[in-house]
DNA sequence: ACCTGAACACCGTTCAAGT
DNA sequence: ACCTGAACACCGTTCAAGT
């Protein structure tokens, strides 16, 4: 009975980098980066942080992890658009609803080049663009626009969302003070800044996002 | 004799938010994000943690402060193309050098949109864009397509210095290991990334940057 | 007005000791 | 092989007390 009721409780309880990453993913949802602690784990998983580095290396591999999880998700889902303009746009929104929801995972992406969630965006959009017909020679350039700027746009919003949640504010409002900032600069220095403070607390996130995806796709396009 | 005294030495130590500015940016170039802390600012200025507080709101101000610095002096060189387009080229790689040079600052200016730092560079890009005769329609996605492009490939950069820096490798052999890696990847999972691995360690980021801004640019002018 | 420096709460990480 | 939990070194920030 005492090796039964071991090895079971062996099973039930013990931890593994798939249950410590969820709970990452979890802390990390609620918290934002700052809301996954050592501490903050070990409580939700009722165990010790010694534990937890049993299975994972530090933190940093902690974020990564998590972040390639939710990449992962996203990437699987292969949206079949009828022509390769259309599944990069498919990708992209899928994306950036994806750091949307999870807005930590911006910043992870960004520090952790070369890496396995990175490759994993990096993949999708190449086999798109490759389709596309791109010469060889324009292809880096190609992907390497997409990929930046699907990471950068996205990236702004998460940092934006932050930022708002910081100081308290929606996102409605937080917008209009920095509409009203860029109201107040100096005409002679900002001219075109001012001039388009007005627009920006009415902008259509999405509708932009792809405004500009269309805008590489044009440009990948002409250069064949 | 007491008061010539007293006045000279406030004058003379008296801390200047431009002082710790200096300081921070300095550590920073020292020790990346990590290496601008209180404690070594205050032994690099001989004054305590409290004394900085007196200038400064927070870590995120200091950082804040320090990022629109090195951009200040950035933008401060007002090329003088011969076309908007050879204008913002210059821009472009005037912003890649200086976050080469500080590669903090590129996760610094993702984590302050619509901040100062990013409305100098939003400004500059903008007012090429407006004299490329871009249409009101197209203005913002322009605008918005550069900027991420640039921020997105320094950023990227930054952080393949730091994790190179953290490994202890060299750039090229950073490089190097990474495309390793691809080239180990899934051929049926992974056919784009291994097909391009080979020529990661080789390529010539400057051109390649450059490559992306001018498809960019055609994007641009093509969507008149 | 500006600085001092001890103190606070908290963090990632380690490690001897257990099972 | 895997977990415990105390301990370590360090961090950003505060604040009563000084000048």
């Amino acid at each position: 009975m005492k090796q039964r009721n071991d090895t079971r409780s062996r099973r039930q309880r013990s931890l593994t980098r798939e249950q410590i990453i969820d709970a990452s993913i979890r802390l990390l949802d609620e918290g934002g980066e700052g809301g996954l602690t050592f501490q903050a784990l070990s409580k939700l998983l009722a165990t010790g942080p010694g534990a937890i580095y049993w299975h994972v290396a530090d933190k940093s591999d902690l974020v990564t992890a998590a972040c390639d999880e939710i990449i992962a998700r996203t990437m699987e889902a292969k949206p079949a658009g009828a022509s390769p303009q259309e599944t990069i746009r498919a990708l992209a929104l899928d994306l950036f609803d994806a750091i949307d929801a999870h807005p930590w995972v911006g910043a992870a992406l960004m520090s952790a080049p070369g890496q396995l969630p990175m490759v994993r965006i990096f993949e999708r959009i190449g086999q798109q663009v490759r389709s596309l017909g791109v010469s060889a020679e324009h292809e880096w350039s190609a992907v390497s626009a997409l990929l930046n700027y699907i990471l950068g746009v996205a990236g702004q919003n998460a940092a934006n969302a932050k930022l708002a949640a910081v100081q308290g504010l929606e996102r409605a409002s937080f917008l209009g003070e920095v509409s009203a900032a860029w109201s107040a600069l100096d005409p002679e220095s900002y001219p075109f800044t001012r001039s388009v403070a007005a627009q920006l607390p009415a902008h259509d996130d999405r509708k932009d996002y792809l405004d500009g995806i269309d805008l590489l796709l044009r440009g990948i396009v002409a250069s064949s």
